[in-house]
DNA sequence: TAAGGGAACTTGTACAAACAAGCGAGCACC
DNA sequence: GGTGCTCGCTTGTTTGTACAAGTTCCCTTA
């Protein structure tokens, strides 16, 4: 059963996304869209905070909400699964596991996963056939073997994962910076050494905050660009300083 | 006045950053907390639903809430003007106008900006003295003045505007890639050509969703990284596909 | 004509109440 | 000892009400 605000909200953003609301026209009042579906207005409004959520509409004190763009975003799976990224966009997409094994963890590893044995796997991915993505992922001891009896070139593991132990990806944090591309990365995407690759570092945890993977992706420069929408209210996301180590 | 749900919101995330609910540890209950500031549930909700959106806390039906980092994040303001981040954070920094001028709008940016000229300039900004930051940034025509009243070495363009006319940029969509740096930006910034660079390139509006300007930022790698806390409910980023033309 | 003052409208905040749904611990039973 | 179930706790959803605060537009007034 999915809940009411939720079925108001995806009407309103087809609306939008169906041109019913051009960008910057204005969405109909809280009071109407009340009386037109039915509802409390605390529930519309818990229905147009997921579109201002989205980066979709604009609210302010005293005005009418405004429509600020019509592209759909979608959001955290889409952001932590490169295979469900690719799919829902219609991208032919490949995998390949190029390394895969089981070492002790390092001293952060240890904090961050409680210590004993991690699992590091090297992943090789392409998109249209393409190699654009380095994939050095970390997992815990707990969801090492279920990681392990995956295919060499499954596709998405998060899903796999899914179907196989019902494991949820639930909470990440990303970092994303440029890096030059080492002597490996650049044989297997093809491109010369010292060229610039998008790295998006990330860690992973459960529902209940367990930690389950930190990962090391390395993307070929043109083939994926971030995009983020944000409002002055709230967002996650932040600029962080490098190592600053300037100066000789 | 400050709203009643964010001074708890602001009390909550204050102990969470002192440690008095150390990551992995249980929040109160929402009726706890509820008779604990003598406020209804919603409000509590509110609070909590704050941290919720800053990736710092979990919540799932019938759980207690879990505290999932420790690090404050400061949201829009920051990811926009990299003054104010620096600032936020102790950074040395400066700027200086490399160039500015005015000029026709091309096609796309008539489009967004409504016709007629616009205004671009290209600053340097450096960070504990050392370059790393070019901003080529296009103007409309009605803050064009604005910013051409602007001293050459101004260090915060955004706060300038805000002062000199209560300019606010309220929303933003920005994308971000990695590029090899051209001749140009090479020089700027004291790298090597084709050495890699962050870009975020962003598009920003005001409060009643005007187009105020758009601008192509290009970090030294190393010098500066994003960061995005998400978790499965709602977040405003996604991953795009970039040109894709693969290929001879 | 231009400035100012309001009135109507719209979103933001806060409270109260009720039920639904999921989680976890403890208990009974096999 | 382990399995399954129930019960209490906790969060999620929805409705209703009231007031606060900001915007917009019209109308009056100088």
């Amino acid at each position: 059963m999915v809940a009411r605000y939720e079925r108001i909200a995806a009407e309103l953003r087809d609306d939008i996304l169906a041109g019913a609301y051009p960008v910057g026209s204005q969405l109909p009042s809280e009071a109407e869209l009340a009386t037109r579906h039915r509802a409390a207005r605390g529930t519309v409004r818990q229905a147009v905070a997921v579109l201002v959520a989205e980066g979709l509409v604009g609210s302010r004190q005293g005005a009418r909400r405004i429509v600020l763009g019509n592209a759909r975003s979608q959001s955290f799976a889409e952001l932590h699964s490169f295979a469900q990224w690719a799919r829902a966009n219609g991208y032919r997409i490949g995998g390949q596991v190029i390394s895969q094994r089981r070492r002790a963890a390092t001293a952060p590893e240890s904090a961050r996963f409680g210590g004993g044995e991690v699992l590091e796997v090297l992943r090789l991915r392409s998109l249209e056939g393409e190699p654009v993505l380095v994939e050095r992922t970390v997992y815990a001891e707990w969801v090492a073997p279920a990681v392990e009896a995956l295919a060499a070139d499954c596709a998405s593991v998060t899903e796999a994962l899914y179907e196989s132990v019902g494991l949820i990806f639930a909470y990440g944090e990303h970092l994303i910076d440029a890096v030059p591309a080492g002597a490996g990365d650049a044989r297997l995407l093809g491109v010369r050494r010292g060229s610039p690759l998008l790295r998006q570092r990330r860690v992973t945890t459960t529902h209940e905050g367990r930690p389950v993977e930190s990962s090391d992706d390395r993307y070929r420069a043109g083939s994926v660009t971030f995009s983020i929408r944000n409002s002055i209210g709230a967002n996650p996301l932040t600029r962080r300083a490098g190592d600053l180590r300037f100066g000789p």
